[in-house]
DNA sequence: GCAAAAGTGTTATGCCTACACCCATGC
DNA sequence: GCATGGGTGTAGGCATAACACTTTTGC
């Protein structure tokens, strides 16, 4: 039959959604598509056309270790974009051509979202050799090919996660952080408003939060308790929710 | 390079896990992989080789009205399956280079998920040219290929957008349904059970179930009170959840 | 001392949970 | 008349939502 054989089979890549926060806003970790800054370069997620036999999680994986150095980061799948059409521009197909020196008739792409305590030990790396940057998600209103659709949907994916499971925000938030930048990565993510008291009470039941010996130093005002995320705790004391919405 | 060009791309799959309800239990849509009910032969999800320049979600589109001669049909992606050794089983191989007269590297597949209102009078169709039937998804231990943990996913999908999107529900019930029937729908997918008086008082307070002036008939014990589904409504009345937990 | 963010309690309301009996129908 | 599932109300507890002032620090 004609249209059969692996010659038909469409190209394959994975793009990556990679979040951070601040302390005070929700970041993503963008690429600037010519190495330069370009009138017309644009912005684009860190990802890979998949040109070897491995997972896709594997893939991914590999993509993020390169780009940052870190190892056993979050990440999860998120959703494969695969309209025929998705890369309409001729100037993305020719960059996509020319920057993996392929031919390519059609990608399907499989998105990824991974979630990262910012450390700034890691971001000359990043910024040398793949050019990427920090950027305040709600900057963003542009991307290259279809990646804002892509980061949208990143979007969507995290707002549903961090209802019934606040291991999202945890794993945003560094080593020690104050409550109040937790009720930050909530607003953030969930585009809200919580009362502060309302929301330190909830803060409260959990078990998981420890407070530390330890206050934050050289700051204009009075300085908040730290506190730790514990992993085990976390695990074991949590209730399974059986809620449900009519 | 010696690993570019198309001619080292996966192929592409699509999956899809249709689920249906009986009034009683949960559904799922499974073919024969041999059309036959030899002793080796075993159940699969419908689905298809990508061999098409279309989108992924049109093609999955086609897998189900070519299957169940519907249109239209509730359909979402699920999840890709993109394991490198997914197909590990020599007679799995075999069984689809035979069926799809191509010789694959590897295969990629996509899942969605459908759900239907079961209606007999397709049933015919499904089982003839198909060798498509219902089952128990209760019922189901294992599947050919990796297509048990498909279904899996497919059932954790569905019990998370449950909780949120009730909609889920009445798009697997009839036209007309009593309200025993959704309390059925929501025990099977959740694995819960409900109070009978508690539950009826929370579906009390959703607007769009419209009581109609028909009761069930034939029924060995006091006829239930039919019901239907008012879509606007449901779209019109509902509030955003902003609810979470910590 | 003043600016800036941390931290703290109470009350009203609504939702969830638990629980037991009568009703309408077919056979 | 009996078996079967449909249909109904109340009370206690718990989580949410609304709301304002004091504390601690750097400058």
């Amino acid at each position: 039959m004609s249209d059969s054989g692996t010659q038909y089979n469409p190209s394959i890549s994975v793009d990556c959604v990679v979040f951070g926060f601040d302390g005070k806003n929700l970041k993503i970790l963008l690429i600037d598509q010519n190495g330069d800054s370009l009138n017309n370069s644009k912005l684009k997620l860190p990802g890979s056309l998949v040109r070897k036999n491995r997972d896709l999680d594997e893939y991914a994986d590999l993509v993020l270790k390169e780009l940052t150095g870190l190892d056993n980061v979050f990440l999860r799948q998120l959703y494969t974009f695969g309209s025929a059409d998705r890369i309409s521009l001729k100037r993305d197909r020719e960059w996509i051509e020319k920057t993996y020196s392929v031919s390519i008739r059609r990608i399907v792409s499989t998105a990824y979202y991974s979630l990262i305590k910012i450390d700034h030990s890691n971001e000359e790396l990043m910024e040398r050799s793949h050019n990427a940057r920090w950027y305040d998600v709600s900057s963003i209103t542009t991307l290259a090919l279809d990646h804002y659709k892509i980061m949208q949907k990143g979007l969507d994916v995290l707002r549903q996660e961090l209802r019934f499971n606040p291991i999202i925000g945890f794993e945003l938030l560094p080593e020690k952080f104050s409550l109040r930048n937790v009720q930050n990565i909530y607003e953030a993510i969930t585009g809200n408003k919580y009362d502060n008291r309302n929301f330190r009470k909830k803060l409260g039941q959990a078990k998981y939060l420890t407070p530390l010996n330890e206050k934050q130093k050289g700051v204009a005002h009075k300085p908040a308790v730290l506190y730790s995320f514990d992993k085990e705790k976390y695990f074991n004391t949590r209730k399974e929710i059986n809620l449900f919405y009519i």
